[in-house]
DNA sequence: CGGCAATACCTACCGCTGGTAGGTATTCTG
DNA sequence: CAGAATACCTACCAGCGGTAGGTATTGCCG
């Protein structure tokens, strides 16, 4: 199952073509063809590496989260906010994110897999970073590291459809409105 | 523009027809045909009544929206609860919502103007039940009712994803912690 | 009642999409 | 340098949402 040298050449150019289409012309927008088109290959040339086009945008966004934060470094929940402002120069990627995982919901999805590996990563690491900012102080006592953890991840999923359809807001202020909610009682 | 009454009864057999369908096969399993066949009409007498599948879909959505609330009645901040737990008997038509939403996102979308009417519409009246119970001293006063609305209907939309994906957490919780967090100080 | 516009709804067709079959050319390994 | 693995092509397919343009039916109005 290894791949040759020009055969990884060949991929990375393949993600690197599909993450640009999809930031300048959206995701539904993007053919297979297109996708093609834009490397120099054919439509079989394309699937040859993934097995279907949800697979693809699968991968394209593993390469995105692999080049945004790195995935061993600890995570810190005010990082959080960060990301989540960050997202605001990628639409393109942000409806690829949420329409591909509404989708992939069903088992037989190409993208199933990664969605549900992703999510639980995530939510792995949220609840580390939740639970250390319990024992520091900085976030109640009586907030559920884990429960707190899914509810930021869907806060955060939740605001990218309002915002795509009414980019007004800022993504990061709700965000943190949540955390101060959850924040030390003061007064 | 006006129907005849054999129309408006078509129209009203294909929506409960398609309705019915989603919560069987899911939405993504069904086609235009397949809801044509479940009716005993042509795909082109579907069309005949909507103009794409997309805005077939959001009349679906619409007619659940009617049968469920009604829209006048003032709603409170813990009918939200409420409803969120009533969605885990029809993970068809949750599906159908988030992955449509999603998809929505573009102008050009046929169901686009639903969503955007749609969210302004329950966020607004979900500021008026946020602002009441602000008033009534069941929030704590430094919440802001049009944010708040906002993330409770965001993670409500986000929850429903992760729920989708291993439903093995009650929505309804993680909604009432938000409310809970969001409650006036104790202690 | 009769006429006639609006509506209902069909068959046939279209372009495009993601995906497959099966071949040939190229690359690397022993 | 043999030969298996990989790269990648052309040709093809079924199914999809959607359109064109026709005919049959409905209901209103004089």
């Amino acid at each position: 199952m290894g791949r040759y040298e020009k055969g990884r050449e060949r991929r990375a150019e393949i993600l690197r073509a599909a993450l640009d289409l999809i930031g300048r012309n959206g995701f539904r927008g993007s053919t297979l063809q297109d996708i093609a088109d834009a490397v120099g290959v054919s439509k079989a040339g394309v699937l040859h590496y993934f097995d279907s086009k949800a697979e693809l945008y699968a991968e394209v966004l593993r390469l995105r989260d692999r080049e945004g934060t790195p995935a061993d470094r600890p995570l810190d929940v005010d990082d959080f906010v960060g990301n989540m402002r960050e997202n605001a120069d990628v639409p393109g990627l942000v409806h690829l994110f949420t329409a591909l995982a509404a989708e992939a919901v069903e088992e037989e999805h190409g993208a199933h897999a990664f969605f549900v590996e992703r999510y639980a990563d995530v939510r792995e690491r949220l609840e580390h970073a939740v639970r250390a900012a319990v024992d520091d102080g900085r976030l109640r006592s009586d907030v559920d590291p884990a429960r707190f953890a899914r509810m930021l991840v869907a806060l955060a999923d939740g605001l990218q459809v309002q915002w795509l359809l009414d980019p007004s807001f800022d993504m990061g202020d709700d965000i943190s409105a949540l955390l101060a909610l959850a924040g030390p009682v003061q007064r």
